[in-house]
Parts: structure tokens; C-alpha cells; sequence
DNA sequence: TATGAATGAGAGTTCATTCAT
DNA sequence: GATGAATGAACTCTCATTCAT
């Protein structure tokens, strides 16, 4: 699914020069920021990473702050390409939820490359140009949930009162949050009762039946 | 030049030199970490922000790392004590939890030093030796949430058979979760609407019916 | 505020970068080590020296005690290969030994780099990983003097009885001893006799009748 | 600004201060001299050593320099002294011979406070008005050479026509020279087989004959 | 197009020194 | 008389950047 809005981030993202060479370098680069964070990677790393030189990076990405943020668009990007590829076999709005909230829940990191995203955002902190970029990013991957719950109303398989984007922003924020402990090895959280309690909860939210 | 023997001389850990000095300095690097950054901060920006110079904040702390570490863990006491003090005149379990909705919802930042936490939370992503001193202050947060919801199943006003640590690790992250539209302003984030819905999914959780 | 790991990434050893520049540092670095003491030279110093800017001595050598220690082992090589010139028309043993005893002598410095060479031997007692490259750096030099009574031996030309290479300890120590009073222009020491009366003890030593 | 005039009146003005702790700080000091090297001596170190507060080292010394001076002459002349008491009892000029080969050797390092000795005379290399009384001192312990060769001339034990002081500058020579071997520890550098040699050639110049 | 060489700016750290007690 | 608190100066090292090829 590519949409019209898809394209123009990536025309602005990407500069001419590269080519190939240029994705190797993306590549890399979200195993570096991963890494070191965001605000610590430097040329070196990268150049080290992806065995481009120095001057070379600078060529093609004309700032160290350019490079970082294209990675992370990037990697959000391509994980979201990942997601859409992964769900067009379900159909069933119920199922398709239960799959995303095993898609936003971070027990199969790193495939989302969160924590590339997670960079992005923390970066935008002190980089208020970074945002509207970033707003576009979060509503991309929430419509995901939006739309499946609007799918399931009209199908007749969910029956809530409840806005459909007030519903997709509490289940995306429950799973987003999830990071916290997760990505610091907390021992009380623990993926799975999370998970199912998060299903029950939806469940009845949504008004469906398990079949 | 030197050989690792002096390190052991001269990194000699200034665990409370300071005194009052200290605390103000303290206070200022929360705004400036909060500005910056953590990886971002320098020693030159607290010293400006705290009227003490770049060779006795060092004097004070040892390394700019542990003058960070003691700032946000810091700021997490400080807001922690906060709370409790706030929260010491509310006795009934609902009204608690529906001030801890408030408390963790990100509306009334910077009140909590949220972004502190974050960025203390992100530094521990790349310093693992920062993640137990990390959990235990998770723990503690969360753990106010927990209580109250035993309180509440003590009491009677609460009747449900949910692990009352899972419940409080799924209202935590809910609204932990917040912070990833709210900090960059994303305006389909609508704390209003938001707070609204979770106490209701609360209500139903907890089996609380409003008197 | 960087890891372990990151240490590993940046302090490479850059082994040959600069080519005639570098050995025109090298030559500059000896007179400031040999004015300002290995422990108490700086890059600055050494920038000035050479005309060359402090960051790229550190692109050079990677770090100043690199560039100290390279420096010294310069000087003493280049020093040698010069005796080694200057001895090539000397063959006859006793002669070799008279001409051995001026080159080991101060009295022609700072000829052979001797202060450089001190200053290395200085710095080794705090840093014993400089210990074997000067080990073998002072066995090139006495070695001179060893294949120098050999040879004599050999030709009939000297008829001791004592280990060559004690004669050579010998000698070396005696005249490498004269750097104590020399170098500080202790008035009692008197190149001239002192050459004399090493030289006739040498005679003795080795039962060499002058013709 | 301070001129070096003015440094020397107030190092003078002080020079008495401290009584007891001042003599326990620079016996500290003489084994913080040999391990971290005259120039990388520093207030902290010697603070540590001894027990004493870096500002009260600076009221007792006034400078830095004037600290570590007074200490290598200290060490000279702790030593010195020793050496005398352990001479006293020989009175036979062939013994007392022997005996100074021993003590000038680095065999019985650290006796004689050797390195620190060392240190003061590398520091009078950059520090020329260190020379007069590192001379005096050389002269001193060279001076117990070159009478006992008179003593043993005067006597009828030696008969050699060298000159006295030349001989005793020879010996001093080649045992100081042993430093350069020995306190790196070349395996080249046998104590005992360069004792007895230093002791034959002793005789033969001499004119000894042992009984 | 791609990169190595060279360097200025900026950062953390050490250390002697001043001052109040 | 003796010392802790506080700080400016000096130094090493990192890193992005410029330039020539």
C-alpha cells in the first residue's frame, strides 16, 4: 500500500545521491542509533558500521543530523511496509486486532525497529522541526488500529459506542507504554498475562463475542 | 599519560560534598536535562544554569555521567514525595485512583519531572548499570496504583478478580503511553477525552459502581 | 561519559599516517623532549616545534605518550645508524674500541641523542610496558662494543681472558655513568683524562700493546 | 604576579614550619618521587602518602618544586649519612673499597635512595638552578671514593700514580652507569659477575695485592 | 563520485591556588 | 596552625568540517 502521502515523505527524505549504497548506509545506521541513542551516534560509528568513510556520509546526507533522521524514518518506514505485508492475509476485524496488538506490543522486538523510533521521538524533544514529521509517523501507525475497529463496527462484529480513534489512541498508548519496563528487563512485566489481559479488556470494549 | 593507577586516586567518589549548594545545583540540571537532553547536556550548561562553576560541579559529582544519574533520580524522589503528600488527604480507593489518573497522565507536566524520568529511562538503554536503581523506582510508582486497588478489593468498593499488579502495570502503561503523542503535541491526543475514557474502562475493570 | 566501547572504536593505532611530515614531527619532538622532559612535554609544544597543529599530532600518533615513546625510539635509532656510518671505515679493532669509546662518551653530544634517550630510560621506570623495546634498544648499543672485543680476539689483536660481553657491560656502564656529573657540568668531571684513563685501562683490560 | 624573587623569600621565610610532620612528609615524599617521577609528582600524592592536606603541604613548602627539592635532598643526605655509620667500623682501606663497590652498586637498591637521587638529577637538566647544590652533593659521595684511595696510598696499600680523584670518578662511573641496566631489569646485567670484575680491575689499578 | 589529510572548536578532566574558618 | 571549599587555567582528546585529489 503505497499512498500518495507515502511517496512525498520519501522524496523529501531522500536525496539524489547514493543509490545502493545509500540503503546499505540506512541500514547500518539503524544498528548504530539503536546502539548508542540517537544523541550519541557520530559519523564514526556509522562510517565504521557500514564501512563508508567519513567524508562520503557527509556527501551524501549533508549533516550528521540529516543521516540520523532519514535512518529513522526509514526504519519506521520499512517496518511499517513489514506490518501492512503482514496483516493483508487477515480479514476478520477480530483477528486483525488481535494481530495488531502483537504487532505494537514490543514482545517481538526489535522488528518494528522501535527502538530506532523511540530515538526519533526523544529526539524531537529538543528538535521542534522533527514534529510534524513524527505526528504523521504516529497517526500512520494508529490508523491501522482506527480502521480495523471502524471495520469491525460497520461489519456489525463490534458494537461500542465509543470513537474509534479514541479507541485505536488508548489500546496504541497501553502498548506504547509497554516500553517502559520492557526495554529496561523489569521482571514484573510480564508479556504474556499483559497480553491477555489487553485482549479481554478490547473484548469487552468493543462488544465482541468470542465465537 | 597518566596510568590507571591514578584513576584510582583522584576518582574518588564525592558522595555528599556540597550540602545546600548541591541540592540547588540539583534542581537547576532538571531543567536543563529536560532542555537538552541527557546525552546532550554539558557541564558548561548546568554550570550557567546554576551560577557554580564547570570545576566544582566536578568537585561536587566526580564525572558529569554521575551528576546526571543524581539528577534524575533526583527529580523521581522529588515528585514522588509530591504525590504522596497530595494524595495523603484522599482516603476513599476511587478517588485515589482517579487523582493517580491524574498524577500519571501527562496533562499537568511538567509537575511529575516526566521528562526526566524519560530521559533517565532512555540513558539506560546504552548504561545497563543504571537499570536497577531504575526498576526500583518503576516499582515504586507503580506500586502506588497497586495498593489502592487491594485497598479498594479490602474495602468492597472494588470486586474484581484481576491481579491487582496487573491492573496497576496496564494503567500504568496506558498512561505512561501518553507521553509518546502528548511531549511532541500531537493533536489527535486529547487529554480531556482521554482521562474520561479511562476511568470509565477503570470503573468497568474494577467493578466500581458510581455511588 | 562514553562506554569501553567506544575507546576501542577511536583509539586506533595509526601506525604510518603522514609520511615526511611525520618524520619531521619526530625530528621537532626530540629537541622539545630533550628541553622540556619527557614527562613535561606537551602537544602544544611539540605543535610549535614542528609547525604542526595539536589535533593533527593526535591524528598522527593517537595519543602524546605515542608520540613520546616514538620519538625516543627515533632518536635512538637514528642515532645508531649513524655510528654504524661513522664505524664502517674503521677496521682494525683497537681502533674500533678508541672510536666506541668517543661515540659513547657525552663529550660530542647531544650527537647521539643521549638526553632523548635518557628521558625514554626515565620514563620506562613508571611505565614497564616500555621495557622490552628499550631492553633491546640497549643491547643494539653495547652489542657494538662486544662484536668490537670479539673481533679482537679473533685477529689476536687483544688476548683477555674475560667475557666479551662483561667488557662490554663494562665499558657501557663506565661511560654511559658519565652523564651524571657531564650533563649537570659537574667541574670535577674532565672529558679529557677520564677518555685517557678508560682508554689505557682498556689496553690493560684487554692485553693490547700499543704498536 | 609573583616573582620567582618573591617565591624564594617565602620558601625561605618558611622553611622551618611543620617540626615532626614535616619530616614524616618527606619521607612519605621520597616514595612518591620514585614511583610517580619527579615531574608527575603532585600535591594529591604526596597528600595521600602522608597523610597531610594539600594545603597544609603548600603552607609548610610553598611550591610544588620547593616540596619535591627538599625531599631529594633529604634523600641524599638520609642516605649519606647512613653510609658513613656503616663505614666507620672499617678502617682498612681495601675493605672500605669493597665495601663503597657494594653501596654504589644498585645491587642493594633501595638503600641509598637511588631513584630518588636519579629524579633530582634528571629535574636539574630543565632546572639550572638546581646544579649547584646537586653538585655538592655528587661530590660528597665521590669524595668518599677518592679518600679512601689516598688513605690507601698514604698507607702503602696502593701504589697506583693515577690520580686519586680521577680513579674515584672512574669507579663512581661505572657503578652509576648500572642504573641504566639494572633498573629496568636488562637480564644482560649480571650484579655478581660485574662486582667481582669492577673488584679485579680495582686491584690491578691500584696496585693491590690481596693478601 | 568518493575519500584521505588536516585542523579548529568544544568538551571533560586534572591540578595548583585562593580564601574563609 | 591547619584545612576544606571552591575555582580558573591548562591540557588531552573527540569530532565535525574543509579542502585537495
Amino acid at each position: 500500500m503505497d499512498t500518495a502521502e507515502d511517496a512525498r515523505i520519501r522524496t523529501v527524505a531522500r536525496a539524489n545521491v547514493g543509490g545502493d549504497k545509500r540503503t546499505g548506509v540506512l541500514n547500518a545506521a539503524i544498528g548504530v542509533i539503536v546502539r548508542r541513542g540517537f544523541d550519541s551516534t557520530r559519523y564514526a560509528d556509522i562510517a565504521e558500521a557500514s564501512g563508508v568513510a567519513v567524508s562520503t556520509l557527509q556527501y551524501y546526507f549533508g549533516s550528521l543530523e540529516s543521516l540520523l533522521i532519514e535512518t529513522c524514518l526509514y526504519a519506521s518506514q520499512r517496518d511499517l511496509e513489514r506490518v501492512h505485508d503482514r496483516l493483508a492475509q487477515v480479514t476478520d476485524p477480530w483477528d486483525r486486532m488481535v494481530s495488531l496488538v502483537d504487532v505494537f506490543m514490543t514482545s517481538d522486538a526489535p522488528g518494528p525497529g522501535w527502538q530506532a523510533q523511540i530515538e526519533y521521538w526523544r529526539a524531537a524533544f529538543t528538535r521542534p522541526h522533527l514534529r510534524d514529521e513524527l505526528i504523521r509517523d504516529q497517526d500512520r501507525w494508529r490508523a491501522l488500529l482506527a480502521q480495523t475497529v471502524r471495520d469491525g463496527i460497520a461489519l456489525g462484529t463490534f458494537t461500542t459506542n465509543r470513537d474509534p480513534d479514541l479507541v485505536a489512541m488508548q489500546v496504541n498508548c497501553q502498548l506504547d507504554g509497554t516500553v517502559f519496563p520492557a526495554f529496561i528487563g523489569n521482571p514484573a512485566y510480564d508479556p504474556v498475562s499483559f497480553r491477555a489481559a489487553v485482549i479481554a479488556d478490547l473484548a469487552t470494549l468493543l462488544g465482541y463475542v468470542t465465537g
